[in-house]
DNA sequence: AGCCATCTTGCGTGACCCGCATCTTTGCGT
DNA sequence: ACGCAAAGATGCGGGTCACGCAAGATGGCT
């Protein structure tokens, strides 16, 4: 019982095989150009299996974010103690958000594809929530606070995340020159600092 | 030319028909309970006229909402000039999220619906990122920045929405006595104070 | 009045989501 | 090692939906 059954394992192994599929070949096609059967088939399950696990394209597509939204949480807390808020917060953010170097290009086209399709930037923003969540959830841990009764997790996660959301957004959009990780971080300070901040 | 052709009146109207009889149906009965030939026989419309306004039930719902949308920029530009940034747009937001008091009852409702049906969720936080690019335009026009190349007004609207959301949420979860409106200006001062604010 | 652009409508198609019944695989106790 | 119960995978079928297409109706302009 220690170890992870092979049944889950299994499953977990075809519900990812499943997700990566479906955003590989929304990628390369476009979402609408990619039946379910596609999918199945690339993950080497029925059509019918795929419905098993999600219940549309999009949510096969997002799921992979909305699993990584464990990872921020877990960002967060590794975080050293003593370290003011804000910088732990941007690290955990650029942790999160600064794409594995390996899968740089098709992590990019990825995101701009889940960003643009107006049919997937739903089911994107339902993830973005889901990370929000998460992420309140370790504020609240890191502060001694509980997430339920007091209003200053939600309150910092919402903050953090609209801000690295703007920051990606105006990266992405204004032919900025400037690093990625930097725009970002700048985005979450002001963010995070309050109004009065610089207006870089 | 001055006045609007009848020809567009019409066509907003039904627009408005349909989307408030899909709201009104699908708090009546619930999402899936509501098929697209109820909304258009509520709107007086054949179903396929409906699929011409919108491409799903979802859009037809959250569409009030984002035509709403519009709404915001204004009652934040038709704060005085001089007021602060922070009380302006507390008091904007305020005027846009407290419902009218004769739809009260109604305007709850729709609102829970929309945000516990997780096949809604999507299509409303489509809606709140398009208040959120309204916002930041007006925002970016009190300041005298430039929406296209500055930062600052996108990280202040995602900054005050997403506070919003977060003194919504808690609201609505946490059985608080406090007046709602107090809630939302608490979170949007919390979110625009910065990290070091009072944790209330 | 008459014409054109635009909107509406009906029909048909393809895809999708899911309930249900069945078959296969896995985990576990003996 | 063996067999049984639970859980997953699959096939089938139904209900719904989104949308292209072409024809009919209606507003607006001269």
């Amino acid at each position: 019982m220690g170890v992870v059954g092979l049944r889950e394992q299994k499953k977990l192994a075809t519900r990812q095989a499943l997700a990566w599929a479906a955003l590989r070949l929304a990628v390369q096609r476009g979402l609408d150009n990619v039946h379910v059967e596609d999918i199945a088939a690339a993950a080497g399950v029925s059509p019918r299996t795929y419905n098993n696990y999600f219940a549309s394209k999009q949510e096969a597509i997002c799921s992979i974010t909305v699993d990584r939204a464990e990872l921020i949480g877990d960002a967060l807390l590794a975080r050293p103690a003593g370290e003011p808020l804000v910088e732990a917060l941007a690290a955990a953010m650029l942790t999160f958000y600064q794409p594995p170097a390996e899968l740089d290009r098709e992590w990019v086209a990825a995101t701009q594809l889940v960003m643009r399709s107006p049919a997937l930037r739903g089911e994107a923003l339902k993830a973005v929530e889901a990370t929000e969540r998460r992420l309140a959830q370790a504020i609240a841990q890191r502060c001694g606070l509980d997430v339920e009764r007091d209003l200053y997790p939600l309150v910092v996660a919402a903050v953090v995340s609209g801000a690295a959301r703007a920051g990606i957004h105006h990266w992405q959009q204004s032919g900025t020159t400037a690093e990625f990780g930097d725009v970002l971080a700048s985005a979450i300070r002001m963010g995070l600092g309050g109004i009065g901040g610089e207006r870089a």
